[in-house]
Parts: structure tokens; sequence; C-alpha cells
DNA sequence: CTGAAAGCGCTAACAG
DNA sequence: CTGTTAGCGCTTTCAG
């Protein structure tokens, strides 16, 4: 059994209560008293029971951590930006596991919030995002900020790139390589997916260039999905001369099925994916981006919680949006541009 | 303020432990009594406070991971396996990181100790590994499990690659390859960099090769270790037909330096790495690599963990080497093997 | 089958 | 400055 905070107050002869102010730094004891405790403490390692403190206290210091897939890169950023952030605080995550399904999302978060964290982030796989946030959420006051999957609601925290933005900022840059048939790889009919799709077509509206259904094909989230979607537009009477993926793995599956056709990248066809996935920059051919700012989401998010934490009463909600950054590399950059 | 047992109790005019017994099913409840406390719950939301539970029982269904380094695909999918493997048993993860930090691991096993986890999966960062274990896990009665990096003692639980097979493993695949010349850009000064060195060397000893130390470099862990490491390899007299590299980022420098020579890939030199990182396949030159098995170590982890934290008395500790596997791509394939 | 009593280890509030 | 009293919400033990 571990040692108490009774066994040094015994120890030493004096109440149990003394030991608990010393050891917290409480002001009302005397000096003397205070290093004989925490002497004592030291020599017996002890190591406060945090559930029982957390019963009194009600605060555990924990923040629960909802994801949808820990294996990409993107919410492996995420999670390491909100612990470095959330540690000087005290603060651990607890991790759970979604796995991309709306049920076990609201499994996970019911046990979650059962552990009493003092906070919650949560990247949500609710199918239906249009209507609204888990309805677990609804009632809780445990703070919480979502992040990448804007909800439908704007009365919550949430943490994201502009996805809109993210959209415009690859079509324009195609664009700006010479670029002139711009299609799109477009992944699944979340937020992320519909909105970097508008920020595509909104990017060819707005210079002129004229949309075709045909150059929107349908690729899901990984390599796989790419590589197929990628041969949909090969097979076109006029294919593209400029693919923006939904994010990187689909875009390296495009660049294979692209080089597997004998054209040439960027020379034939310019690639932008998005993410800034840890190897873009290794990839057969180095790929253009947009970064998402996994990290400073991680971070934002950690910091509106430990104010919604510290404070008594709920500070209103915030809707941070994390510019997205253009990062050229070969797969988009033509010699024309320096 | 959420609700309790007692409202519960109260609201049906039963006891406390009335509700406390029909909720977890005991048998000694009438079938009458049960259903309606059951059903109360339900229309309540009832979730049971596992603060107060595990202050009464002295058991939190939390386990505790300590790891370098989340972005590190390994850990994720290592981290991954051990979730998928401990949920359903209703256990979850407190996520600690080390940062490759010999300190920073010290506080953060004290502070998820002092969280009293059922149980602990470290990766430890100790630079003097050769020692032993962290002190704070001699004394503890929690039962943990290291991974991947392997203590210098044997009487506790261990999952992990066996480095020296791997690196017999890579290097023998080189010579099947028709490689003579081979060299090993080498990792860090810790169990599985010197055990990786062991096992190419004594592959190269087994096979009648010579040795030569200009042959084995440092090369960190990192990509960009491995690009200068290999530059170095490039600057010999009689440059190496064969290297194999630490890591999968270590491998991944070295090949940019190779192409960046002029020399071509598997022709002039043939490259393997280890890890079995997620991107491996869309490289530049699609790499070979040693898969570690980071899942299953992972899961291994977990159901050793299970049985110990289900057993009264600990059982013997295990020592679970994963047997590494040859995964053969471009970077590593002669022609002469089909 | 049901419930009263005691306690898990700590802290908040107040009294000496 | 120090200590007492009363919980936090639940479970264990044992008596009805």
């Amino acid at each position: 059994m571990a040692v108490r905070m009774k066994d040094i107050a015994d120890d030493l002869g004096v109440s149990l209560m003394t030991v608990s102010k010393a050891l917290r730094g409480h002001i009302d004891i005397s000096d003397d008293t205070r290093q004989r405790i925490l002497r004592r403490a030291r020599e017996l390692k002890y190591q406060p029971n945090w559930i029982a403190r957390s019963l009194a206290t009600r605060r555990t210091f924990i923040v629960g951590l909802v994801i949808p897939d820990l294996m990409h890169s993107f919410f492996a950023e995420v999670a390491n930006g909100l612990t470095k952030e959330l540690a000087p605080f005290g603060y651990q995550i607890v991790l759970a596991n979604s796995d991309e399904n709306a049920e076990t999302e609201q499994r996970e978060l019911d046990l979650v919030l059962a552990r009493n964290v003092d906070g919650l982030v949560l990247a949500s796989a609710q199918h239906d995002w249009r209507r609204g946030i888990p309805r677990c959420l609804k009632n809780t006051s445990t703070p919480f900020v979502l992040i990448d999957r804007m909800p439908a609601v704007t009365n919550v925290n949430y943490v994201g790139t502009c996805d809109e933005d993210l959209g415009t900022l690859a079509t324009e840059h195609l664009m700006s390589q010479g670029c002139t048939r711009i299609a799109h790889i477009r992944g699944p009919d979340n937020p992320n997916g519909v909105r970097r799709l508008q920020g595509f077509q909104s990017a060819l509206k707005k210079h002129g260039l004229k949309t075709s259904s045909q150059y929107v094909v349908e690729g899901g989230t990984k390599d796989g999905g790419g590589y197929r979607a990628m041969q949909e537009l090969l097979a076109l009477n006029v294919p593209p001369d400029g693919v923006f993926c939904y994010n990187d793995p689909v875009a390296a599956g495009a660049i294979k099925a692209v080089l597997e056709s004998g054209r040439s990248i960027p020379g034939d066809i310019a690639i932008i994916g998005a993410g800034n996935v840890h190897y873009s920059d290794l990839l057969r051919v180095p790929l253009s981006t947009i970064d998402q700012g996994a990290a400073q989401i991680g971070e934002t998010a950690a910091r509106i919680l430990v104010e919604c934490m510290g404070a008594k009463t709920p500070p209103p909600p915030k809707c941070v949006l994390i510019p997205p950054r253009l990062v050229v590399r070969d797969s988009s950059r033509r010699d024309h541009e320096v």
C-alpha cells in the first residue's frame, strides 16, 4: 500500500490537515512544521492520490481526446500539440479512438465524460454532421472544443482549418502554374470534403474557368481511392492538366496512376494535395500540399480549454480558423515559375 | 450536477445499496426492483462516477502509455494496437509523452502512477539503459510492460522486435540480392541501435564477408542524418553496393543522397530500411524494409497487461519477441531475383 | 432479498 | 498557526 497523508501525520504527531496544507503550500503553516512535513514526505516518497483528490475537489486534471484515427498523422500531430501545451498546466490526456464510427464515438464520449474529465477535445466522426453536435455534449457542463470537423452549429468552441480557403488556395496555385483544365479528386461527404470542394469551385468561378462535372470525382481518403479516381480522369477525352486532391494520401495514389500512364508530373499534370503529411517530401515526386497547421490546431484547442477550465463562468464560445499554408514542391512547380 | 445513485434511490424509495447492486447486476435483487431501477437510471441518463468508484474499488480501468514520440508512426501504431485490444475490457489510455528525454519520462511516470493506473506500458527513453529500469518501477506494484527498448534486466515484462534478427534479416536479404560490399547506417546508442548493428555484423561474419569499420556510420534516426551518412559512404574509395539503414526515415534520406549523386537504386546501390513506415510504398523509390510488427507489439502488451491486472498474484514476467518480417520493394529488388 | 454502517484518501470550511 | 467536522459518490461487509 502506498504511503498516505495520514502516515506522515501520525509519524510526525501532527494532524492530517496540517500535512495536507503544508504539502499544497498553504501559507498558514509555520515554516518549521512545513519543513518537517516536506522532508518526511520526501523520505517516504509520498505521492498524492489523485483519485481521492479528484473526488474531493471535483477536478481530475485530465482532458479527453476523442479522434477517429491515431494512425493518421494529422491527428497524431494534433495530439502532440495538445499534450505539449497542456502539460505545463498539469493536465494529462485520456485517449479514445472512435475509429471513424459514429456509434463508437458516442460510446467513447460517454465513457470519457463518466471519468469526469475537466475538458474534452473531439474530432467528430458523426455521419449526420449537418444535424448538430452529439447529444451528450449538449447537456454537459464539461467544456469541450471541436476540432477539424466543423459542426453545423456555431455556438460551440471550434478550431480547424478553413477548408474553403484551403480549396481555393490549392486551386489558385494550380492556375498560377499555368493549369487551365483543373480537376478535383474530392473527399468524403463531411464538412471537410464539402468545403474543400466549395473552395475549388469558387476559385474556378472567380477566375472565369468553367466547371465540368466530369472534373470532380470521388476519391475517398486513401491512396487506393486516389489511384482509381485518377485513372477515371485519365480516361477522359480531355484529361485535366492540374489536379487538386482531397489529401496527401489521395494525391500519392493519383501520382502513381499518372506516372504509370506514362505522363510526367508536373509537366503533363500538376498535382497538389493537402495535409502536409510527414513524408510528403520524400514521395516519388515530392508533393506540393496545403499545410493545415495540425500542431497549431492542437495548441489552440488546448489554450481555449485551459481558459474554460480555469473560469467559473464559461467564456463565450470561440471559433478559430487556422489559415491554410501553401507548400510548393516538385509535383506542381512548373518551370515558368521560380 | 450529474445524477447520482442516491437520486435514483430517493426517487424510487429504495436504499442506495439496492441501486448500487441492481446497477452492477448482483443476483440478490428481486427482478421487479431491478427493472424499476434500471429503467429510472436510463430515464435519468445515469452515468456512474468513475472517480468515486475507483476510490472505493482501487481500480481505475486506466492504463498509462508513456512513449517518446507520438509523431513516430511506430508508436502511433503501437498505441492503436493497445487501445483496440484494451477497449473490450473497459480500459482507457492515459497518454504521456517523454519527448525522448529521460527526465521528462521520469516526471511523466510519477504522474501517471500517482493516477493509480491499473497498468503501464512504457517505451523508455532512459539514456543509461544498461543500468536497468526506472527506479519508480522497481517499487511499484502496478503491473507494467516495457516495449520496443529492451531493458538490460530480464525479470520484467517486455515486448519488442528482435532487433538482432532484424539486422541479420536485412543484411542477408541484401546478400541474396547479390550485394557484396554491405554498409550499415547505424542508429543511436540504445538497445535497438546496438542490437541491429550486432545483427548486421553477425550476418556478415556468418557469410564470410569482411567487416570494415568504414562501412558502419552513424546516421541518427531521421532523414537528415541518413542523407549525411550516405554522403560519407559515397565519398569512400570503394562505396558500398548495399546499405542497411537503421530505419525508414534514415533510408529515405540515404536514397535522396544516392539519387543526387547520379547513381541508381537498386542497380548501383540497394537500400533497405526498417519499420515499414506508412508511406514507404510511395517514396521516390519504393522502400524495402523490415516490418517490426508495431500493432502486434501493442496488442501483445495489452494482453500481458490484462492478464496481470486480472490476477491477484502477479504472473511471472514474460518476454515476447515479435519476429521481424521482410518487405521487399524496389529499393533492394535486383533483376536476377524474381 | 434489502439495507445500515464504515470507509477509500483527500479537501473545504470553519473553529480554536 | 493548527485541528475538527463533514463530506466527495461509490463499494464492501455484514446484519436484518
